[in-house]
DNA sequence: GAGCTTGGATAGTGGCACTTCCCAAGGAAA
DNA sequence: TTTCCTTGGGAAGTGCCACTATCCAAGCTC
């Protein structure tokens, strides 16, 4: 198919296609002769990621290409895979001073996978961008005088570890290893969008029922 | 203190702070002559947790504004505080076409309400944000060739109304109403990166385990 | 051969979160 | 008193980012 089909059946436009040809987010069609190239369902289905990532996962354009490259590379791990993935979304911001509030919070990150058994994710505490978003999270919790500690983040580490379970419970399905590195790759980004969702949609439902509507 | 200390407790600049106070996020300062203006802590709280809001939550100035105003108005009840400031942040743009795909995931979701008997949340499916994000999330997956229906949500919801029922427990647990309503508004925009973090640092204990680090 | 579409390149747009620059007024030091 | 620094405020500029508009020459279509 040519660009005005792919944009067609896709639903984004030649101009966004085109600046995502440039910005190798897809790559080049067959070139057919100096002015058409041809495009194929492989190329769809690459946009469509790309677009999901984009827009539903708002994630950048940089790491979109980060990722892909990960998506691409089959000489990595399975583990690997889905880390370069979720290590290559969009952080919060390195705590710029190392105040009273960071240190803290990073003592109760500590104690709070200690008392999990976590033994992993300690490994993996001064390289894990997860592990810092969440040092900078709590951290700003406990500046505005809340006291989130090991004790109120057990339940919810335990609910979102069952959750990772069946994260790769649900990547295991899949036949093919090709497929499964993609749903990790989308797991890791398309899932929590839809986490945030469920969780707001939980909310609300929990405190009308609380509280009623009005 | 003097817009000079207000930048060095909180550790931003005095030209953001300016910035904040043009856009109305923070309170002008009591003036005490035509170059001076005072501060107190009530200020320094709230740039704090402005801040906190703009970096961990990653929440837009415009959204911010919005949701503070919220925050300050005394004549809604908590339920409608906590969700005007859960609807106030950024969301996924409005699907552009109804297609087959969106018609779909809409149809999925509405299963998955039924099976979990929210009935609050299935009156509110008109209007929530929540809502709308969930279906454009699950649309993007099945565009992708990924069967993501009630069935396989359902888990993760479950997971998150239990989330849900923490994070208004933890709000109960402060003792004043404007303390509890800080709290539900700082949870509904702070929880989220702690959940996200959990949830990634869970994925990679959890792959971990089961891959090994190679 | 007139008039269309094609893909590629370049430059421009609009939004956002700051950040820089300038100013007049005030206080402090010489 | 004079000089110098600091203050808060406003206007304009910056840098980034995700597009988007405009050109262009080549080719296809009637």
């Amino acid at each position: 198919m040519r660009l005005a089909e792919l944009s067609e059946r896709s639903g984004v436009s030649t101009a966004t296609i085109k600046y995502y040809l440039r910005e190798r987010l897809l790559p080049p069609g067959r070139q057919v002769n100096a002015t058409t190239a041809e495009y194929d369902e492989e190329h769809l289905r690459r946009l469509r990621l790309v677009r999901a990532m984009i827009q539903v996962g708002q994630v950048p354009v940089a790491k979109v290409r980060e990722v892909l490259g990960h998506v691409d590379d089959d000489s990595l791990g399975r583990a690997i895979r889905l880390g370069a993935a979720t290590w290559a979304l969009p952080q919060v911001p390195e705590p710029v001073e190392d105040d009273e509030y960071v240190q803290a919070a990073r003592q109760e990150v500590a104690a709070l996978l200690d008392r999990l058994g976590w033994e992993n994710a300690k490994l993996l505490a001064t390289i894990s961008p997860a592990y810092r978003s969440l040092v900078v999270a709590v951290a700003a919790f406990r500046r505005l005088g809340y006291g989130w500690g090991a004790e109120q983040l057990a339940p919810y580490a335990e609910l979102m570890h069952r959750t990772a379970v069946l994260d790769l419970d649900n990547m295991e399905t899949h036949p093919s290893e090709a497929e499964r590195v993609e749903f990790a790759v989308l797991g890791a980004i398309l899932n929590e969008p839809v986490l945030q969702a469920l969780h707001r949609l939980a909310q609300e439902e929990e405190s009308t029922r609380w509280y009623g509507f009005g």
